[in-house]
DNA sequence: ACACGCATGTGTCCGATGGATACTGTGTGT
DNA sequence: ACACACAGTATCCATCGGACACATGCGTGT
């Protein structure tokens, strides 16, 4: 008689584990933002207390390093090819999952232990670097440089000092404020007005080529003997 | 009769306005961090009610507009020299702001417009790269790959991918970690395994020489015709 | 067959956050 | 002398992460 009328016990409650509320949670994150990630968002969503999570979670923090490790999933494999090819496929990957989970490379930033997927990620981008020459904290270095423009330049958050859109056209505000006190601003004026068309990762696409140009500098260099 | 024994009205009370807040939350925000920042803290420092911020100040997004703008300062002037030592010079000065004022960098990402004081910084970094033939969209994305790179290897907050901290000596955790499942990541163990000593800043170093040599190899193609 | 114990989930409470709103007090201009 | 504007205060609210005490139900040992 516990079961009234037999009706299924419970539709739309998915039994509560540590994967379950990992994916709810990444679903959550990716559709409205980081920021809206509550306990209590997570556990509506999934249709318990919040409180319910915690037998499977120690806290937020923990349930945050669940998602970054759900969310990142393997790394690619990069088949044949020199380092820049290879570094080449390994970003686009990375920036194909970063998108996906724009909040992803945000949360990975402060002093904290990388989960054994981040790991495989950045083992992936050491390999590409194998037969440069470099030595390994240049390497490190090198990967931690290529992650951090890859974050940079990501759509989401990073407006920071650019004063202009996805497509490279002045903000609207920006326009106005530099009507009034252009002659403040010589040179970004003149910056701004010579711009034209620019594809939407022309910024990415830069950085990296600068960042690449570098590294075959340096590892040139230590190919040509020490 | 009102003031009592015509002592002075309030010791310890500066008298609230804009400046003085913006200043009281930037010592705390330098102190405890930006997550210790709230109003009822600024408040607290100051003597005051946090509701009495508000006559001032619209809300909490305002006073981080203002802390930026007071805590960033003028930029530095950059003296004659061509475009790279003018731009190391620029770099060395902003790094020296974003290290006594941590939290500026990171509060300055999402979309938002730049103040007067920021937007001076953007001029200034522009105008290093005045005469170097590099189109609109070029040196604005430089700039930009510049800053990021900075805030990156920020001494706070930006372990990301790095297994080690300042010194370059690998963290305890993660030595632990590579004893046990080492063989799964053999490059990064490899890696880890080799570095020796490196200066704190080797990383910063590193990757600003990649990105201006970077930037050499476009500026001399410009130079040299197309 | 029965009862106990443990795992799982609930309810309630706490201090802190950002912010709205209504109030009080005081200084100044007319 | 009086009214008004403004600075600061006192309350209130929803939301946050989290602690803790409780309910409940299933599996197992006897």
């Amino acid at each position: 008689m516990s079961k009234l009328w037999e009706a299924p016990p419970s539709r739309e409650r998915p039994v509560l584990s540590v994967p379950v509320i990992a994916r709810a949670a990444i679903e959550l994150a990716d559709q409205e933002g980081i920021d809206a990630l509550s306990m209590q968002r997570v556990a509506a969503v999934l249709g318990f207390t919040k409180m319910a999570l915690y037998r499977h979670v120690s806290d937020k923090a923990e349930l945050l390093a669940v998602m970054v490790d759900v969310a990142v999933g393997e790394p690619p494999s990069l088949g044949a090819g020199d380092w820049r090819t290879r570094l080449e496929s390994f970003l686009a990957a990375l920036s194909a999952v970063w998108e996906r989970h724009p909040w992803l490379p945000w949360v990975t930033l402060g002093d904290r232990m990388m989960g054994p997927r981040e790991m495989a990620w950045v083992e992936c981008a050491l390999t590409a670097l194998d037969d440069t020459g470099l030595s390994g904290v240049e390497k490190m270095d090198a990967v931690t440089l290529l992650f951090g423009h890859i974050r940079n330049t990501q759509s989401s958050g990073t407006a920071g000092t650019q004063p202009w859109a996805e497509d490279h056209q002045v903000r609207e505000p920006y326009k106005e404020l530099l009507e009034r006190h252009g002659d403040r601003f010589p040179a970004l004026s003149a910056t701004l007005a010579g711009i034209g068309e620019a594809p939407g990762d022309f910024g990415r696409r830069f950085g990296l080529d600068c960042i690449l140009d570098g590294l075959a500098v340096r590892i040139g260099r230590a190919a040509s003997g020490a």
